[in-house]
DNA sequence: TGGAGCATGTAATGAGTTACATGATTGG
DNA sequence: CCAATCATGTAACTCATTACATGCTCCA
């Protein structure tokens, strides 16, 4: 009964409550948002597979073709399997790391460009976060709450400090080395 | 004439000379590897769709139905339009969080040990990190030959210091708070 | 000279994204 | 009462990984 990472993630989500695959897509973009993302199709795609193996029940189809997925004993063992599991590796792909590998043939100004698009897109980022840790700390949100985001937070920190260390002024992407 | 980054990369790396499959796929490991994994798979998917676009150029097949692909010079402005596109979004897909973001469930003697492993594989690679730092300032590496590995170092080193502030002794895994 | 290992590629499967279709609700 | 919007799901496609097959080379 080995599920993938994204089955586990909606086992968990359906922990709830039984919920609509659309409803499980909200919830996974609310709880699991920004660390984990979960389209649509992945939900029912994966809702298929876990329904076939008992690990969900279906219920019957309402209105607007909807069909409410509930966790089942079976479901719940399984979730409980994958969660102890070994979790496989981090996936890291950074598309503008790519970029510089390769930038020796690019137009340096447009090269500013990218990189300056980019390091605000990590700030805007980094400043939701910030809010987010604030709002979480104003409502009495634990330690326990508060881990997935501070990753976010410490890796967004450490984006930015990379951009201006290595590719603000004095890096070589502003031209003085390399 | 829009490629993926995937097929780009290919490109880029041809630019160093012909090449087969195989061998791109040894050179996208040896050169990207760390931050742009590229399967042998990959590489010969991509190289079908380059050359049906003209992008590369395939020569006779030879021992071990070799086939070199050169790079054409609609490949090489192709590349030089990736190039200068907009960088997609980062991902970053960390398994880990995922549990953690259900770990009410998990026993915490195992959560403990699923953290130790964690923590124990990045130290190593920012070990390996920090070696492959020194070794390309030794052999006179500039700035820019080393900007995506200090990008893994500064990721490395925000990790740990996640894993050491949140999860470590005083983070709720240790079961001191939360 | 034959077997270990490297070089080369293919097939099958799994995971993720984009685009599409349609049925209910509801506020104006 | 109808137009906008939300809820729901499907289909098609792209991208990525795993498992497999086979042909050279080379050295013990």
């Amino acid at each position: 009964m080995a599920v993938n990472a994204t089955a586990a993630a909606l086992l968990g989500l359906l922990r709830d409550g039984a919920a609509s695959g659309y409803e499980l897509a909200q919830r996974a973009t609310a709880e699991l948002g920004d660390f984990w993302t979960v389209t649509r199709s992945q939900v029912y795609r994966e809702l298929t597979g876990l329904a076939d193996q008992g690990l969900v029940e279906v219920g019957q189809t309402g209105a607007r073709s909807r069909r409410e997925h509930r966790l089942t004993a079976s479901g719940r063992v399984a979730f409980r399997e994958w969660l102890a599991a070994e979790p496989g590796a981090d996936v890291v792909r950074i598309p503008l790391l790519l970029r510089l590998a390769f930038a020796d043939e690019l137009d340096p100004a447009r090269l500013r460009e990218l990189v300056s698009t980019q390091r605000a897109a990590h700030a805007e980022r980094l400043a939701r976060y910030r809010e987010l840790e604030a709002a979480a700390l104003a409502t009495g949100g634990t330690d326990r709450d508060l881990v997935t985001l501070r990753f976010g937070l410490r890796y967004e920190e450490a984006v930015l400090r990379w951009f201006d260390e290595e590719l603000g002024p004095g890096g070589w992407v502003s031209g003085r080395r390399g």
